[in-house]
DNA sequence: GCCGAACCGTAACGTACGGTACGGCTTGCC
DNA sequence: GGCAAGCCGTACCGTACGTTACGGTTCGGC
């Protein structure tokens, strides 16, 4: 029912020396922020600044490089809507809702968010839209179809899967991730991701559940 | 039964020729984003270097001020709980989340969000916190003591106030934030807005209205 | 073994920008 | 008028960093 699935390789073509010299550059960006320097990124993967030049073109070729490569790695939950009762619905749901958060108040993420963020403010907004591509909009591609597959099964009820999938993600997230990225403190246990996303889970039933759906939405 | 409460004034001994500096900081921070330089805003505010770093410290400090300047400025609906009915418990949602997502789209807080992103990534979070007091902070200090009249009401079921106000904010807000600070091009007409906040509050509603019990006192 | 390509390490260049210094102008006060 | 304080405009300094250049080294192909 519900199944991690790989999907195509958008990084095209990187050789495994790049992907190391990324790797690095990632680390640092998550270990530095967004003053990661183009001499830290050659000591720390130990290659010469001329090999970044080369292979990345300039500092901001480099940057959308790394949040391409980190992006390509996200992998988010899969799901097969085939034979959807409302206890699978119900798992799929906070299985979805519980990868995302793990991926929002993850470091990795919170550093790539802050560096598009930043970036997007300054010219053009390529990682912005790398980094929305990657996240939230395939978020809603993964999910949207399990929510058909419900509305299909009778057990949901909405009219459109998109604002559907809107307040799913409203419930799931709320304030957690520009908390994150304003520099919140805000430690989510395992044990709290659990709880949320179960509670999400309800609450997006509560709204949205076909036979127990209130009237006047 | 909602009204706009001026608020003591944080802003502490500021001279008018001092607000104006801080005025034109701000738009050029609208306008040309984080790389605001200390010599474009001294041209812009036709003042000398010299009297920024006397009066600010240094850009950090210039920044702060900046923030405060226009935190100070944002008033957000208060409301007054006494004899609250259902009508006008939907109406201050609804006006709650219509003037929350106005915050949120206007260029002035995405232009202080991502600076204080950025800056979050960077060393201290100052303004991080600055922006979250005088925002999410804010707004739940001024909404709590809403729900918790409709709760005296026995309008409305809830065990936290916490919680459920951060279930409203994620109703209200879903992805609007994160994809505009992402550089998403995402226009919110007014009547937009005022759909979403009705939508919003419906959803809460439906969420916490309490069920035609009345709640005992 | 030889050649060229790719790459490492590092030095050097250019520039942008934060921060400082200083001369001149205005303003308020005696 | 004269003085002092505050401020404007601008030139200047130091440094950090993006970018380039170059000599030395490794490595695959012949």
């Amino acid at each position: 029912m519900l199944d991690i699935v790989p999907e195509i390789d958008t990084s095209e073509a990187l050789t495994e020396r790049q992907k190391a010299v990324l790797d690095a550059a990632l680390r640092l960006l998550v270990e530095e922020g967004d003053q990661l320097t183009m001499t830290a990124v050659a000591r720390r993967a130990s290659c010469s600044k001329e090999t970044l030049y080369k292979w990345f073109g300039d500092r901001d070729g480099l940057l959308t490089a790394t949040v391409q490569w980190q992006a390509s790695k996200v992998r988010v939950a899969q799901v097969d809507g085939k034979g959807l009762d409302l206890v699978s619905l119900i798992a799929s749901l906070e299985r979805f809702a519980s990868d995302w958060l793990k991926v929002i108040s993850s470091d990795t993420s919170i550093a790539l968010n802050r560096v598009a963020v930043s970036h997007a403010g300054s010219g053009k907004d390529n990682l912005g839209a790398v980094v929305l591509e990657n996240g939230r909009f395939a978020l809603a591609k993964r999910l949207k179809p399990l929510l058909e597959a419900g509305r299909q099964a009778g057990l949901l009820d909405f009219a459109d899967a998109e604002t559907a999938f809107r307040t799913f993600f409203g419930l799931v997230a709320r304030d957690v991730q520009i908390r994150l990225l304003l520099g919140d403190r805000l430690e989510l246990t395992d044990a709290a991701i659990g709880g949320d996303a179960a509670r999400a889970t309800q609450q997006f039933l509560a709204l949205f559940k076909s036979n127990n759906r209130p009237q006047g939405l």
